[in-house]
RNA sequence: GGAGACGUAUCGAAGUGGCCAUAACGAGCUUGACUCGAAAUCAAGUUGUCGGGUAACCGGCACAUGGGUUCGAAUCCCAUCGUCUCCGCCA
């Protein structure tokens, strides 16, 4: 959510950030003004209302122990009850449209950003080399299933299209890329949170996924009640719900938490030839990073998150580059974005494995998250947020890029303890 | 699932229709006094939010949440959420 402030004094510069990201929100924008004047206008009748309310009601006593009386006053007092019942059932429809478009207006990219769609994306630094095989490459569909480390067909039998099965030592080797990433990230001074993996509404409002994409995740009703809870597409709707409706001390900031959970996408429509496999599935796992933060620290919050990721991508020995997102690549909650790309060869480019963002003080408005600064005044706190990582872009470029002209893999330096020692997955 | 109790400031807690909402009382925290220093003691300060105002300040709202009754609700009624206790059931 955006300052209304920003909002009401600089029209014209919010329009711009909404353009810069390829929304166009004039007509929201146009809208927001005219209902918070609207609400201010009925918010004052009401309250000179409520004065005299109070400023006569506060008489009566006096009055009828002095045995006078009261019947006109009651009259008069009917009255003002009567305004002030139309006034607040005005009051409650503007201030309910205003909050609908305060909630679905996108958060404002920082200036520095290239405005634009996808292709104004700036790669920053590349690390390793493009992989080159001197034999024909096989594709991660090909190599999981000849080494049976995934079974496709029979996760479709149990959870139908867009599920599969982590067999073996398949299972084994994303569970030890889990691990790495935990133990890296706990060596990092993180701290570890295991949150529900279904949640309520007000967790994909806050991370700012809802309204927008409430189609996107899975809801889950009740056969005897109907209350309705949501399977978490990302951690980081539950990491950005902790602190929810709450006011911490300076002295608590940062908090660096990281969580490991399945993440849960409908990702209706069809895939696209080239998302064959886990690219692209109704249940991944991954483990995000999350970050609160004094709003002068974030920037160099953001730079630390980055460089974590990269760390870990680097750490098994990938190719990869990081990217600056264009304004209009940044999702709608961010006000910046990166991206780590890892190479996977069969699909002749980049794939994203990690994409770290500054929210700034967007989701801490939504979900009304501030911090009480050493000379007592309150502020919103900043959040951010990245994977770190998912292994479902990371699994495939793994076997793709360290695989050998028999179909057997390479197990990267790092995993191996988790594996026993295992250094190449045969047949 | 059944029965009961409870939800007030940072915490404990008083308040059962107007005299109780910057909220009694107790504790904590901050500052000051005393002290060589600490403890103890004493004093002062310690909710958030919205609207108006350059400001000092003025006004509204909030006693879990949402409704209702009433001239007036922390207090009475209804619903919802949460916590606790006992019983039942159960991976």
């Amino acid at each position: 959510m955006l300052d209304i402030k920003l909002i009401r004094e600089n029209p014209d510069k919010v329009k711009a950030g909404m353009k810069a990201k390829e929304v166009d929100c004039d007509a929201i924008v146009d809208r927001i003004l005219e209902l918070d004047k609207q609400r201010r206008e009925l918010l004052g009748q009401t309250e000179a209302l409520k004065a005299e309310q109070n400023k006569v009601s506060k008489q009566i006593p006096a009055l009828k122990k002095a045995g006078q009386d009261t019947s006109a006053i009651f009259k008069e007092m009917g009255e003002i009850k009567e305004k002030i019942a139309g006034l607040d059932g005005q009051l409650r429809e503007v201030v309910a449209e205003y909050q609908d478009c305060m909630y679905s207006l996108p958060n404002m990219p920082d200036d520095d950003l290239v405005p634009g769609g996808k292709e104004n994306n700036e790669p920053l630094r590349y690390f390793g080399e493009p992989k080159t095989f001197d034999f024909e490459p096989k594709n991660h569909v090909d190599l999981c299933t000849g080494l049976g480390l995934i079974d496709y067909e029979r996760g479709v039998k149990l959870g139908g299209n867009g599920f599969w099965i982590y067999k073996g030592l398949g299972a084994q080797l994303e569970w030890a890329l889990l691990n790495y990433f935990i133990e890296t990230h706990l060596a990092d001074g993180y701290e570890m949170i295991m949150p529900p993996y279904m949640l309520e509404y007000q967790c994909g409002l806050t991370a700012g996924q809802f309204p927008k994409f409430a189609d996107e995740v899975y809801k889950i009703a009740n056969p005897t009640d109907d209350r309705i809870h949501y399977m978490l597409p990302t951690a980081e709707a539950a990491l950005a719900s902790v602190y929810r409706d709450e006011i911490l001390t300076e002295a608590d900031l940062p908090k660096k938490f990281f969580s490991y959970t399945p993440c849960f996408r409908r990702e209706a429509g069809s895939y696209r030839a080239d998302e064959r496999g886990m690219v692209r599935g109704h249940q991944f796992n991954k483990v995000e990073m999350f970050q609160y933060t004094l709003p002068e620290k974030s920037d160099e919050a953001f730079e630390e998150l980055v460089t974590k990721a990269e760390n870990l991508v680097r750490g098994l020995g990938f190719h990869f580059r990081t990217v600056k997102l264009a304004a209009g690549d940044c999702s709608a909650s961010m006000a910046r974005t990166y991206d780590i790309e890892i190479s996977i060869p069969s699909m002749n480019g980049y794939k994203e494995v990690s994409s770290v963002s500054n929210a700034r003080d967007y989701q801490a408005r939504r979900g009304n998250m501030r911090v009480r600064r050493a000379d007592r005044s309150i502020q919103f706190m900043h959040t951010l947020n990245g994977s770190g990582l998912a292994t479902s872009r990371v699994l495939p470029a793994l076997v793709e890029q360290n695989q050998l002209p028999d179909g057997s893999i390479v197990v990267p330096e790092v995993l191996r303890k988790y594996l026993g020692g295992l250094e190449i997955i045969k047949k």
